[in-house]
DNA sequence: TAGATTGTTAATCGATTAACAATC
DNA sequence: TAGATTGTTAATCGATTAACAATC
């Protein structure tokens, strides 16, 4: 399903209609913030369950609800974070996540010199006890942001300490078993297609 | 061109490959290695205007020069960024973009308590002298790193002090004259389809 | 030569868009 | 009632996949 990517939009301006005391949006409103058609809006809604009213469109309190259970992101999911280099650092103190069910709880290293400092309060602790505080835990989520040479040995370790779901911010593709998923979050992907659509801007096509 | 978000994935590779004193790859390895089908990489790269030779695949070198000259990533782009919150802070701190062909030049931020601070050696400056900082050095890239409500003003203050390429890390999709270009970033997108694969891994489809 | 790999064309697939009857 | 908006079906579009002759 592709639009499974475009809930937590519409998720976004649904907090804020709902902080402004709207109950009801329509699909032609949701679609137009986003520079949707209105159908693409109601056919993604429908995952959800939610029925819309004609003329009236839908419960703002409703989707919200259903949204968040539909991604899981009514309770939020406690996760841990592999490789604490400039990226890992940056994703431990980013704040943002907690809109969308996300709390790193625990942060892993194996650089002896990260180990035991504190960032944005949270311990670094050595790999070796990935497993243990997994185990402990009952943590299925782990986010990846170990050096790409590093990638899929982490991964291993990851999978093997029990984790089911990878957000991968390296630039490897890792090998997971059947029962683990992987999502490769690459930033270098969206910095191409506005690199390239800058140049183009800037030296408009050649002539045929 | 769909393909043009995952030349930086082969990019990687063949930057690998070239260390590793490779000449030549052939097609069906950089597919292997991103789990794609060999026609679709002999699509990607024909935009670079490389051709291969039959048996032997491609030149490593030559890819890796047309590739960063399609994306414009031969030289260093400059760019601004503006908002030094939890994000814009950790971006300024990622080096993995220097592989990608950018260098955050000048960091801004309306919030006085922040401005005169350092952060991994840029010195974050007020908002009202980034049109001074933008003309003098040229730049025409921005990344927006501001809370959602600021999106759309810092946008304009971008546009109106010369920045023709945005990358929007913000939830707002904002809007800008024709001859700007705006990328937009959303990790919720993809934390959102990794919960919903999680979940639906965790709890298999319900019987029809 | 034999055969792996190329560039490219045609077939397939999935997502987006357009259209419209149903309805509050 | 009139008309905006819904859910859904059919048409369009673009990207992926399959197939294959050309070639080193």
């Amino acid at each position: 399903m592709a639009g499974i990517k475009r809930l937590p939009g519409y998720l976004q301006l649904l907090r804020e209609l709902q902080a402004d005391g709207h109950e009801f949006v329509s699909g032609t409103v949701l679609a137009e913030t986003h520079d949707l058609e209105p159908a693409i809006v109601r056919k993604d809604l429908a995952v959800t369950g939610i029925i819309g009213t004609p003329r009236r469109g839908f419960c703002v309190n409703d989707l919200i609800v259903a949204i968040e259970h539909f991604l899981g992101w009514n309770s939020p999911a406690k996760a841990v974070l592999v490789g604490v280099g400039n990226l890992g650092a940056a994703l431990l103190g980013y704040r943002g996540f907690d809109d969308y069910g996300l709390r790193i709880a625990g942060a892993f290293d194996r650089d002896p010199a990260r180990i035991g400092l504190s960032i944005h309060g949270r311990k670094i602790q050595p790999v070796e006890k990935l497993t243990t505080f997994v185990r402990a835990t009952g943590i299925i989520l782990g986010v990846l942001t170990v050096p790409a040479g590093a990638a899929q040995e982490a991964t291993d370790l990851m999978v093997q300490a029990g984790i089911r779901g990878i957000w991968n911010f390296t630039p490897t593709k890792v090998k997971v078993p059947e029962h683990v998923v992987t999502q490769k979050e690459d930033l270098a992907e969206g910095l191409a297609v506005l690199s390239h659509r800058l140049q183009h801007l800037m030296r408009p096509a050649s002539p045929v």
